[in-house]
DNA sequence: CTTCAAATTTACAGCGCTAGAAGTCTGGAG
DNA sequence: CTCCAGACTTCTAGCGCTGTAAATTTGAAG
């Protein structure tokens, strides 16, 4: 049963490699009887392809490497379960090989300055810390996608959201409920990632839009990217005093964590405190309060980010494309919408481009 | 830069190709002169082996199928993780295939039959549909190593934890509380998975064991393993005169489904109902209150297959090894350690072999 | 019955690398 | 100064499949 070879399968249908290999790939100008015949000779033999001797022949694996920090983060395993779904219907039917970087820099080089060369035939990347310049140097000659707001080199392709714009809405949205202190919770203490400092700007853009003052006192740092540590960082700021009555969260984590805190602490939501989290995560429809979250079309994210990857594969050498998906604000309990007055919100202050 | 073949360093050091490879691969017998001429040729060349070439000459791809429901069930994406981290190390320093079977039948089914061979050196599977005779029938001739209760072959090698003794275990810890009316939530409504079956009769044998009874009124299915899911069906339950002073679960989603149909009802938690999840997920730290959970030793069971795995790759072709791995019960908050009278639990109880 | 173009099928040269056999070159022993 | 073991290198096959070009067959027209 194993090791049979198309050469086997040639031999005995009488035929040539060639033939076998036609008719396995049913390619045209194969008459039906020898058609036949080789089918036979393959069922017999119980013959399968080898993947290796193909993509030596072809110089494609059909793979491709999706990287990013952790996959126990909701957004990328929702992201890679997604990346997988289309790229099985993508092209030649891609297949995914899980690259983790840690989210620090050596596990970002590590991706992209593999040894061998020839195993993936491009690859989706969302960095978080590597720089542009040393993306465009070590990358080699894999086809690459950019993903997220990382550092991105002019020269490659990339997808993302508008996050100062997401950022804005969702810290409007909280002051349309008449909030008048507002924090922001989740960015890093250290080294600020691209993906925290736009946030942070939009939500600097919403409270001036809103009529409302930035106030460095109100950021709130984060050790890592989990509820527990966000959790713990909002509960020291409101033990030592802090008081707040809206909150937008760097992502959906930290708000969970934030629900944690202020729960522990009698606080109510969004009565005392609206929340609102960013991604769009599954577990965000069932917490309690469920989450008020901004929601990157994900779906888009994907398919645009696989479109472009194809294109690379299939030898497109042009300049960087800088592709930007929708998001929306999705309003759930920890932030329910405004309850009257206000003059709903125009739709377009919802939707970038 | 790209397309530098091995001939190619190999004439550019005036060497043969064989002496190059050597020099990659650190081979012995190669003088410290000849090592450096070869290097320099390759520095500048900026030759990168050709991951094809290697894996056909040696018929081993480095690469290791991952197979399961779906990533985005944290239980998966936590295994994913510490296999990729624990593959990395092991053997040759494997790397991960994703494939997800979405639970169904047909897609466990499909990523049994790839019609490519050769493209993994081996498959880490959990099954949920399949039967056994099936699998034994169509893996053909690629090592695997199956997780989870679902069946099994006695062919081949399989490590899951005594869901029966965890499941008793989550239920006396339950029972110990005080509590009479313990209910279990989360299992499928058709065609039970042997999971569930298996946790279903550890939860009767841990009421009989604490001198309740088992009632079939007291079983809550659910329409798909997921927090809102479960929340319907434990919230449609009470709303329909269920009384309930314990929950045990079938996993950690269901718990968190039940925290929010508990909270949404003013039931107070551990006070009116303790509950208590499986898998110890992240969020079980963080949830409101935090999960008491069955915590499987998912590094010991990750290291088990691949040992396993590993194993077989190299050739070991005896009858199926059935390993067990321990499992421990981590009290939170849903459910605390009993207050003082009846004595500590052994601490046998909670572990398994 | 030829004849020729179209339709099929075959031959064969790799794709890039590895591994075992075979060859070449040391330096010390005889 | 010759010979030989041991140390290093080179040779030479493939691994299994595909793509191109050439060879063969087929079928309709003449």
């Amino acid at each position: 049963m194993a090791g049979v070879r198309l050469q086997d399968v040639a031999e005995r249908a009488g035929v040539s490699m060639k033939t076998v290999s036609n008719v396995v790939h049913h390619h045209p100008h194969v008459s039906a009887s020898m058609r036949e015949r080789v089918q036979r000779a393959i069922d017999e033999l119980g013959y399968r392809p080898n993947a290796l001797g193909r993509q030596l022949a072809t110089g494609r694996t059909g793979l491709l490497a999706l990287a990013f920090a952790d996959v126990r983060l909701p957004y990328f395993s929702e992201l890679a379960n997604l990346v997988s779904r289309i790229a099985e219907t993508t092209g030649t039917g891609y297949r995914l090989l899980l690259e983790e970087t840690e989210g620090t820099l050596e596990g970002e080089r590590a991706v992209l300055s593999t040894s061998e060369a020839g195993l993936v035939d491009g690859m989706l990347f969302q960095p978080a810390q590597i720089s542009a310049r040393e993306i465009a140097e070590r990358h080699g000659d894999l086809p690459i996608v950019l993903l997220g707001e990382g550092s991105a080199p002019l020269t490659m392709d990339k997808v993302m959201i508008d996050n100062v714009a997401a950022a804005a809405a969702a810290t409007r949205h909280i002051a349309a409920l008449g909030r008048k202190r507002i924090a922001f919770l989740g960015h890093e203490a250290q080294a600020l990632s691209s993906t925290s400092r736009l946030r942070i700007l939009g939500y600097q853009e919403g409270l001036e839009q809103s009529g409302l003052v930035a106030e460095p006192a109100m950021l709130i740092a984060s050790d890592a990217v989990s509820p527990t540590a966000s959790a713990r960082s909002l509960g020291a700021a409101l033990d030592s005093g802090l008081r707040i009555d809206g909150l937008v969260c760097r992502d959906d984590l930290a708000a969970m964590g934030a629900l944690r805190a202020l729960h522990e602490r009698g606080i109510s939501i969004p009565d005392d405190v609206a929340v609102v989290g960013w991604d769009n995560i599954a577990f965000t429809e069932t917490t309690f309060p469920s989450l008020t979250t901004v929601a990157p079309n994900l779906d888009q994210l994907a398919r645009v980010a696989l479109d472009m990857l194809v294109e690379r594969i299939a030898g497109f050498d042009g300049l960087g494309r800088h592709r930007v998906v929708d998001f929306e604000l999705v309003v759930r309990e920890s932030a329910p919408a405004p309850l009257l007055a206000s003059p709903p919100l125009d739709d377009a202050e919802f939707t970038a481009r």
